[in-house]
Parts: C-alpha cells; structure tokens; sequence
RNA sequence: GCCCCCAUCGUCCAGCGGCCUAGGACGCCUCCCUUUCAAGGAGGUAACACGGGUUCGAAUCCCGUUGGGGGUGCCA
C-alpha cells in the first residue's frame, strides 16, 4: 500500500493567478481529489521586494473562485526562515557547499574568454573559503553520473551531473535561494507528487541533489505539465497575453468553464465528451495521459465551454450568477428575469446580458448605427411597416398584449406593408427588422413578440412612432 | 552556445503495432429549421514534419534530420 497522495500549489504572489497556474493548480487539486489525498498550499513569499500582500489575497480568492478549495491552512514560506537555515547549516557541516566569493561581474568575465560558455566555472570550488560576509554558498555538485527521475507525463528525464553548475544555496547576506526553500519545504510537508510546469524540469536535478544532500527522501513522483502557450507559441505573459484569472471573471466567465477547459489542455477523456461535470473530470483524470507538448490557449474554445455552462444552468442559478453583470441594478433583474431563457441561451459570457436587455431598461435605447443602416435606409417599405405595425398594435387591448396577438398584428403589417412571400403570407425575416430596431436600437437580440410583450404597450409604440418620425 | 523537452487537421484532444479509407471537439464554410441572433439538425474543409531502420505489418517502436519550445540569476 503506498502513502497517501499529498500534493501541493506553490505560487509567488508576484502577481495575480495567471490560467497558466491555474492549470497546474487544477492538475494538483484533480489528483488530490480523485486519490483522496490532500491538497496543500504554500505562498513562496520569500522575495520581500516583489511581494505584495493584496497578491496573496488574489491567489487565495482564485482559488476558491475556481473551487479549488486547498486541504488546511495555507503556509507561509516566509515565516519558515528558520527551518531553510537549519538545513543550509546541515549541507555547510556536511561539506556539500562551498564558499564562494565571486561577483557575479567576475564569473561572466571569465565565462566570457573561456568562449562565453555561461553557469559558475567552479572558480572557488577548491580554495577551501571560510564563510563570510558576502561569500555565497555552493552545491558541490557531483562531476560524474546522472541524476534523473520518472516523469509522470514525460517519462524518464536525465542530466549528466557534469553539466550542472555549483549553483547558490545560500547568498551573500546568508538567506536561502528558491531552491533550497523550495526542495526543502516539499519533503518537510511530505509532498508526494511534484506537479508544476514545463519551466521547472531544469531545475529538478538540482532540487534532487540537495534533496540527497539533506539526507531527505525524494517524492515519489514528478510531473511536469506542459506549458500554456499564445498564438506565436510562446510561454503565456504577464505582459502580452490576457492571463490574468481575475480578468476572465469579470468578462463574465463561470469558474465551472474556466476549469473544465484548463482540463482539456494537455489531456482529453478517451470517450470524447469533453463538457462535462468536474466529479467526472476528477474521476477520468490521470497524469499518466497528459500530453508533454505545449498547448494554445484557445479563447475562442474556453467561450464555446463558456456558453455550454450558461445554457446547463437551471435558470434562478442563470440569473443569480448573472445578477452581478447588471448595471441597472433592479430594473435590469426585473428585465432579464423576464426574457430568463431567452437570454441565456443567446449569450457566451455574462458580460453579453446586459446589452442584450438594456433597451428594456432605458428610455432611449442606443441605436446602433450598422443596424440602422441595414433595417431602415437600406430596408424596404419602411414607412408602410412602421405605420402598419402602429395601427396594429393600437388595436390590440392590453388583454391581448402578448407574444401571440402581437405576432398577428405584426404579420398582418407585413402584409399591408406588402412585405409577403411567394405564398402571400408575410415575410416577417423582413418585416421584422424595423419593428426590432426601433424598439431596441439593434438589428440582433431576443425574440421580437417575448421583446414587445415585456417592453409594454406604451414604450412599443412611443418607440416605433419615435423612429417613424426620424423617416420624415 | 550548452542542457532538457516536444512534434497527428488552423487549434485542443483520441490513437498506445494490424479494427486508420486516421476519429471527436472548437473554429471556418454550405444547407435545413427559423421573426433577428442563438440553439438544434445534415454535410463540408483540414493532419500523422522529413529521412532511415525494426517488423509479415508503423501515426504508433528505434536512430537521425529539421522545426518549435523551455532552461541557462547570489528571482520565485
């Protein structure tokens, strides 16, 4: 029987959840949840000079917007100073390090006119330095065999020790690097499985040898997710790409697709169905299955999965989550509560229902100009289906002021606006659009009947004389 | 430069030696349905990077080439 699965999510709160952690957090919650291990997380907030509280706050609030809801409470990377200290002071007394005295001006100096070959030349390998005010210490790494391991998704990976550097354990002012903290932290919490991205497959030899170094056991496994990629290929940023977790929250993403669709990068269930509910993601999930290759991140894919959940929801769940998107507050719910279904099967992201009940909601809805274009100057007869509609619809009580009747009134307009098909009956693909835009100012959005009906009597034909007398 | 990884439609996956005339999904295109837009239905477009092996048989295994990516800090 093997251990419990432990695993964890290490962030730096350097700055906010970017999807590309979010993969590999889903990948670290999937595991924990479908093994029922724990799922533990770490802030490496170490970096004093980059970290900002508020960031962690993000991490955190990502986290659990995603409902990848961590196993006890958080740890504090920094507040475990003295734990690296100890252990640096156990490889020091070992005499796996040595002190180093090199700027790092010097190491590229002579780097440079040894053919510009970079990494630590192992200048001070052998001079036996005492340690001192700004001597920094350094692994001595073995300078023959390999140092490898079994990756989960990559299989075994191996380096030739002789192609590691001495790198930095402990710097100049004494304080333990990443890697030591990072390795250290891993075996103390007892993490069995290492899942993080592609970028931290050069440094695992590393953390192996320190681990070794320390007298502490290796995790049982490794996995290193493939990276998430932009359209040129290239490792998601900060700085080019829309990465930012947050981001996608507030345009009116649901956590539920966000997720499902992290799922599928880099794996896919063999039964094909690819939208579907987290616990059947969490049972089919299996590292052993994930792709090694970079995947793009698809925002065209994620708005796909994005409308699917919106049209899986049950519809007071539809409203409640979109209730946040509203920006008329208790009008624009009255509104969208009335038109619920309509709506929700017509928008991507939450984002697209205020616009699509607006006209509902305002006095003067905004005419936008390309459908104006369209449905009026360029639409036919016009005037006589502007007018038609009119009378019609004058002549319904307010008994009849519902989507049937107001279908009949505006299908027998056509017909008196001439606007038929082969068969005389009315053409109401037509006949529609000027009716549409003047009571919403748009050419698209919900059905016309369930629109007028909602919009009331009055408003139906304040609007539709009001753009009757913009013809002239 | 060096080290490591990767390589199936435009994109994301399926395929794990014969079931492949390479399947699904997104996107795109066409048609149907239809009051617009969606949704739904029916089609279409489009890929095993290349070259050698191994094998009766290779998208699947091995080697090489090419291409792409990642790493290469006294950052995390």
């Amino acid at each position: 029987m093997t251990s419990p699965v432990r695993v964890r999510f290490a962030p730096s709160p350097t700055g906010f959840l970017h999807v590309g952690s979010g993969h590999s957090a889903l990948a670290n919650w999937l595991v924990a949840r479908q093994t029922g291990g724990e799922f533990l997380l770490r802030i490496e907030d170490t970096d004093a000079e980059r970290n900002r509280p508020e960031l962690v706050d993000n991490v955190l609030e990502m986290l659990q917007w995603l409902g990848l809801q961590w196993d006890g409470e958080p740890v504090r990377q920094s507040e475990r100073g003295q734990l690296h200290a100890d252990a640096a002071a156990k490889l020091v007394a070992a005499g796996a390090v040595y002190f180093c005295d090199c700027t790092s001006e010097e190491v590229q100096a002579r780097n440079k006119a040894a053919g510009g070959k970079p990494g630590y030349d192992g200048f001070c390998r052998d001079r036996g330095l005492e340690p001192g005010p700004g001597r920094a210490a350094r692994f001595r790494t073995p300078r023959e065999g390999r140092t490898g391991w079994t990756d989960l998704v990559r299989g075994e990976i191996s380096f030739a020790n002789a192609d590691l550097e001495d790198f930095v354990v402990l710097r100049g002012d004494g304080s333990p690097v990443f890697l030591l903290a990072n390795a250290f932290d891993d075996a103390d919490m007892g993490i069995t499985h290492v899942i993080r991205g592609e970028d931290h497959v050069n440094s695992t030899p590393k953390y192996l040898l320190l681990l070794d170094g320390l007298g502490l056991s290796r995790p049982t496994a490794f996995a290193h997710m493939p990276l998430l990629v932009n359209e040129q290929r290239k490792k998601l940023s900060k700085r080019r790409d829309d990465v930012s977790m947050a981001d996608y929250r507030e345009r009116g993403y649901l956590p539920e697709a966000m997720v499902n669709y992290l799922a599928l990068l880099g794996w896919g269930p063999s039964d094909g169905v690819e939208v579907r509910p987290i616990a059947e993601i969490i049972d089919r999930y299996r590292l052993e299955d994930v792709n090694a290759s970079p995947a793009f991140f698809d925002q065209k894919k994620l708005s796909f999965v994005n409308a699917e959940k919106i049209r899986a929801l049950p519809v007071p769940e539809f409203l409640a989550r979109a209730r946040p998107f509203l920006t008329h507050g208790e009008a624009s719910a009255a509104a969208l509560e009335s038109l619920a279904t309509e709506v929700q099967e017509r928008v991507r992201t939450l984002a697209e229902v205020e616009p699509m009940i607006e006209f509902l909601v305002v006095d003067e809805p905004e005419v936008n100009e390309a459908s104006w274009t369209k449905a009026i100057t360029k639409g036919k007869a016009v005037a006589e289906m502007l007018d038609a509609t009119i009378a019609w619809l004058e002549a319904l009580d307010d008994d009849a002021w519902q989507p049937e009747p107001i279908q009949r009134a505006v299908s027998a307009a056509a017909i008196d606006a001439g606007l038929v098909n082969a068969e005389g009956g009315p053409q109401l693909s037509k006949a529609q659009g000027p009716v549409r835009v003047a009571i919403s100012g748009r050419t698209v959005g919900p059905p016309l009947w369930e629109s007028i009906t909602v919009l009331g009597r009055e408003r139906t034909l304040a609007r539709l004389r009001v753009t009757r007398g913009r013809l002239g």
